[in-house]
DNA sequence: GTATTATCTAAGTCT
DNA sequence: TAGATAATAC
């Protein structure tokens, strides 16, 4: 079979294992998802039927890669029937059909960490607790982490040794909290992250009729990242296999990174305890990145203890030695990694996206998109703030998730006075202390405000205009579609004039085109063929919600499209690869996080992290620090990571910025170490004293001054002919010859044009660097 | 009830 | 620095 020969040896070995539980330890780059995929279709061209094959992943995006490799394989019709996805998500499937069991509508929605937030610091102040000593983060990480250890509310305050540790640290009320935040989403018909496993474990446990029908549904069971589930998954995944025993997981000791959300690496060690007859398979040839890099990987981890023996090796190209830049501050290092990346593009011909920054802290991102814009690379930031995470995004969602549940008491308080509809603050707390009294939802205490005497009259006859508004909304949820019931609600709501009426400044233009931009998602949503069986027609507003609070960043799929550096962090970059990767912030305190000083295994941890990010690598591998940089808005001075020390000489190349420069580029940026040197230096020291000085001035000259620095610092080279470049006309450039301008793009320092040459093709290039000269007008 | 201003405090990683 | 919340004026 072909399918076969594609693999090596381990590889088959691992993909023919098809009956019976196995694990297949596969280092980074060692082809962890072509086995995954491969077995798969293996599965399917072997006549397992694709419907009793559930595949777990950690990301959407894992399971939408890994789909449509299977679909190249065995052909849609097929692999569209297999269940792939996030624990999450498939859980949350099988929990809207079992809901009625649990005491759920079928419709729960789903909160979010906002939401969840949100409800504890309410409780917080109902319940007259320093929100200083509680803090809603740690509270919630509390009730987090119970819940991954299945530990319900109940036993959480039964349990002596829990509640003992909350009291000595002065905070003995977190059971009680724990319990509240329950009761609230329960009466709002709402689950969190964490409840859907909890609560698909409550399932299995306490349904066996529903355990056994989904042990006959499914028949083969796939984890990937194994490495990475906590208990609550994996008692799932016990649970539901079983029966068959047929269980194969897929994972890497060394790169678990996720413990601190209860991720428990003895998942993965402990297999052959819970299954006496378990084959392994060790994956350890990588056939993504240099023997350099791997190298470098492979000395750093060997710094931690605990971890499965095996040796990580590869055929590749020895490669370049892995590169250090050293900067004086965090912005100089943006500039730093984007001036490289620059240099590399026009060195090596390739691509935006063979680049990724990766870092420890989101905050970390702006220095980098500091950098590439001014070189004027494009980039693609995943994680931060989501799209889904904008307030007018999450507000017109908040609609939508009210008109599916109206017992969504988050999604109320959103909307209720958005945009302003004369129910203030009073209103509305009086609302809560009823309902709260009552012990129903607010929209269950509201929908007969009339008959109360809880509010004015006229302040009643406002709260009905919003109930009769949503109700009318809620009348069209199956039978228009869903572009046209959010389209309608968005008009009607008031959020579209709201919207247009900001639009006058730059900001509100960016909210207006996101409105538009999420109502063009649910626009080709409603367009697109339903893939579920007896599904109706149309596909309407709820079920477009399903699983919108699921959906993260980095599950966009038009991000994926275009050509540009990616720039995330290293929890984000799991699994994925790039032929050229920045680690950036290599400083103590940053990378390892401060927090994780504390003790050996969240230090490991941290190792494993950096191990991850090393591995994503093919090609080239930079890693770099500044010996400075903004936190909390003041400048810290910080030293090399530890991390730096444990690398291995011998695969790292130490000679900072010259040897990073192609001559090209060299050119323009002639003897930059000084340079930058000096002119950062006397930034960082000057910093402040511009500051107070900025102070008194006017917005406008301030503004001003900002885009000279910003000129100045830009001014790389001053090349005369670069603006009198027009469309049509025959340009010589030093490295790729004759050829003719076919398009202009930009202004002063942005101007590009697109080349046509006759040897090498069409090329974008920045006016500033390219230095054309011309040679017929 | 709402708009504006002042003050506080937080940034660790994610489904 | 920036977003969230509290305080203040209207």
């Amino acid at each position: 079979m072909s399918l076969l020969e594609q693999l090596n040896k381990v590889q088959q070995e691992a993909v023919k294992q098809t009956e019976g539980p196995s694990m297949i330890i596969a280092g980074a780059g060692s082809g962890k998802t072509r086995v995954l995929t491969y077995k798969i279709a293996y599965l399917i061209e072997k006549g397992v039927d694709p419907f009793q094959i559930m595949a777990l992943t950690f990301t959407n995006k894992a399971a939408r890669e890994m789909k449509a490799r299977i679909e190249t394989i065995v052909g849609s019709t097929e692999a569209r029937n297999v269940w792939m996805g996030t624990f999450h998500s498939i859980f949350a499937r099988i929990l809207r059909m079992e809901a009625e069991k649990l005491g759920f509508p079928s419709n729960f929605t789903i909160y979010d960490t906002d939401d969840s937030k949100s409800i504890i610091k309410k409780i917080l102040k109902e319940q007259q607790l320093d929100v200083k000593l509680y803090k809603p983060n740690q509270v919630l990480s509390r009730i987090s982490s119970a819940k991954n250890n299945l530990i319900s509310h109940i036993n959480y305050n039964n349990n002596p040794e829990l509640t003992q540790t909350d009291k000595e640290s002065g905070k003995g009320k977190i059971g009680l909290i724990y319990t509240i935040y329950q009761e609230r989403l329960r009466k709002a018909s709402a689950m969190d992250f964490d409840d859907l496993l909890f609560n698909t474990n409550v399932l299995l446990r306490d349904f066996p009729d529903v355990l056994i029908k989904y042990q006959r549904r499914f028949r083969y069971f796939l984890v990937d990242e194994y490495q990475d589930t906590n208990y609550s998954q994996y008692l799932i995944v016990k649970r539901l296999a079983a029966q068959t025993e047929n269980l194969t997981v897929v994972g890497d000791d060394a790169q678990s990174i996720y413990a601190f959300r209860g991720a428990n690496i003895q998942n993965i060690l402990n297999m052959n305890k819970d299954y006496p007859d378990l084959k392994t398979f060790k994956l350890e040839q990588n056939y993504r990145s240099t023997q350099n890099i791997v190298g470098v990987a492979n000395a750093i981890i060997k710094n931690n203890k605990k971890q499965i023996n095996k040796t990580i090796w590869t055929e590749n190209d020895k490669g370049d030695k892995l590169r250090l830049i050293s900067t004086l501050s965090d912005n100089e290092e943006g500039i730093r990694v984007a001036r490289t990346i620059f240099a590399i593009k026009n060195e090596e011909h390739v691509k935006d996206s063979d680049f990724a920054v990766l870092y420890r802290t989101n905050a970390q991102s702006r220095a980098i998109e500091e950098g590439l814009r001014k070189m004027n690379i494009p980039y693609k930031i995943y994680g931060g703030t989501s799209f889904y995470g904008r307030k007018e995004i999450k507000d017109l969602l908040a609609y939508f998730r009210l008109v599916v549940n109206t017992d969504d008491d988050e999604a109320l308080l959103r909307v209720i006075n958005y945009p302003k509809r004369g129910i203030g603050n009073t209103t509305i707390e009086k609302l809560r202390v009823e309902a709260n009294k009552l012990n129903i939802s607010l929209w269950k205490l509201i929908e007969s405000i009339e008959s109360s005497k809880i509010v004015p009259k006229s302040t009643a006859v406002r709260i009905m205009e919003f109930v009769n508004m949503i109700l009318s909304f809620k009348i069209d949820l199956k039978t228009k579609n869903a572009y046209e019931l959010a389209d309608h609600i968005t008009k009607n709501s008031g959020i579209y004039r709201h919207l247009t009426n900001s639009k006058t400044e730059d900001e509100g233009v960016m909210r207006f085109e996101n409105m538009e931009e999420l109502l063009a998602g649910i626009k080709e949503f409603s367009e697109m063929e339903s893939d579920e069986e007896g599904a109706s027609s149309i596909r309407t507003l709820d079920e477009f919600m399903l699983d919108i609070a699921l959906f993260t960043d980095a599950d966009d799929k038009n991000k994926d499209i275009s050509d540009s550096v990616t720039l995330m962090t290293i929890h984000a970059s799991k699994g994925l690869e790039f032929p050229y990767v920045f680690i950036v912030g290599l400083e103590e305190n940053l990378f390892p996080s401060l927090l994780s000083l504390n003790s050996r295994t969240e230090l490991e941890e941290e190792r494993r992290l950096f191990y991850v990010a090393l591995t994503r690598g093919e090609k080239k591998v930079f890693l770099s620090y500044s010996e400075s940089r903004y936190k909390w808005g003041k400048l810290q001075f910080s030293e090399p990571s530890r991390f730096l020390n444990e690398l291995d000489p011998k695969f790292i190349d130490d000679q900072t910025s010259d040897m990073l420069l192609s001559s090209e580029t060299n050119m323009n940026i002639k003897g930059p170490k000084k340079k930058l040197e000096s002119s950062s230096s006397v930034k960082i020291i000057n910093k402040p004293k511009a500051k107070s000085k900025e102070i008194p001035l006017p917005i406008k000259a301030k503004n001003l001054k900002k885009m000279d620095e910003i000129k100045s610092q830009n001014q790389i080279s001053s090349n005369d002919q670069s603006n009198s470049i027009m469309v049509g006309m025959e340009v010589f450039h030093d490295r790729f010859g004759r050829g003719k301008v076919l398009t202009i793009e930009g202004e002063g320092q942005n101007r590009k044009a697109s080349v046509f040459f006759n040897n090498s093709g069409t090329k974008i290039l920045i006016l500033r660097f390219a230095k054309l000269r011309i040679l017929k007008q």
